[in-house]
DNA sequence: GGTCGAAACGGACCGCGGTCCGCTTCTATT
DNA sequence: AATAGAAGCGGACCGCGGTCCGTTTCGACC
């Protein structure tokens, strides 16, 4: 690990107590079973809570909204990627040059954001327009854009690189533009080195 | 009017009949009044069609979804904007240099989205991520990269600055970061120098 | 083990978005 | 003007997200 930033917090506290506990893992486990056979549109809250084998009231009490439950599917993989990003192997994680890090990132994050699209676009601002995430982001490519030897202020270009690999930029370029993942990846990349210093 | 680019498409193919003409139309004008009295949250389906005094399946033909409505309504400013940046005046407008009609530009959208940002919100990706109109604003600055002398490839650069100044940015920006509108438009500025080459 | 307050539970209930289909109205054609 | 048929209309109906509140369960303390 190469420094401590706070994760993804728990967006629901930890229940006290035992039937709390486990009736939150149940209806989590509902829930991926629910999206893995049918698709997010399968996700009604009537089926968790049937399938989990508790009220409706107690999946509402303890995600608030769909799009709250959608949120703490989202932030348990999200909390896996941080893990790996802090103290997984290089490139993504530390022991490789900044640079080779700081694509590693795009091309993890366009990967990432690819494969949970479905989820992230129901999940609406709920998610997406999470502060802590993008934070966590910017602080780590801020991070590396020091350690790569960016002069001037950092943070600005850093939360536009991290913007350009977020899921509405890359459904623009992906889908609207018909971007290859690799054209956006180089074009990122010919971004990263503008921001540079020529080397 | 500086060059032809296509404005945002008519969402709805404009009805034949009278009959449906008048109908969208008054539609249109309930949905504005219930938003202006409100806000986005008075502007229920139910509401609207009662209002405009037709019944709801007819709101739902003509828009097809609430996110629909929503989506004609900002339509409806997109294009007086698209209006304002081709043949308002300068230095939005055509007759000023290049570099002060990107700047022009980057506050106008930042207000424009501020302005609409519950609607916009509301309208969910039906809006937001929306071909004709992002394709619009890329063009448009493409055109003034070119012509205040950016050297390579100015599409994604374009990409880029079209970005910055889009709504989840914004949000993410004013609201999570806590930055004020100036400190966002320093930040752009410093951004397009950096892609522009040193004069 | 008994007691008690707080926390959690559950399912009836509500409002709204969205659909469906039989009825009405418009306009092109003669 | 009459006609025909396509386009438009309307509102009953449905499913789902979200709320509410009386009931149940937990576990801390005696």
């Amino acid at each position: 690990m190469d420094r401590s930033l706070p994760l993804v917090t728990a967006p629901t506290a930890a229940p006290v107590r035992r039937d709390a506990a486990r009736n939150r893992e149940a209806l989590l486990a509902a829930a991926n079973a629910l999206i893995a056979e049918g698709g997010v549109a399968a996700l009604t809250m009537d089926a968790v809570a049937c399938r989990a084998g508790v009220g409706k009231g107690t999946l509402f009490r303890r995600f608030g909204t769909r799009e709250g439950l959608m949120a703490t599917l989202l932030d348990e993989s999200e909390r896996r990627w941080q893990e790996a990003a802090m103290s997984g192997p290089p490139p993504l994680g530390p022991g490789a040059p900044a640079r080779d890090r700081l694509l590693a990132f795009a091309g993890s994050r366009l990967e990432e954001h690819v494969r949970q699209d479905a989820l992230i676009r129901a999940a609406g601002t709920t998610w997406g327009d999470n502060q802590s995430v993008i934070g966590f982001h910017v602080l780590h490519v801020r991070h590396l854009l020091l350690e790569a030897g960016i002069t001037g202020d950092a943070t600005y270009p850093a939360t536009v690189l991290v913007t350009m690999v977020s899921p509405p930029v890359l459904r623009q370029q992906l889908d609207a533009a018909r971007l290859t993942p690799s054209r956006v990846l180089t074009g990122w990349t010919d971004l990263l080195d503008r921001l540079l210093p020529a080397d």
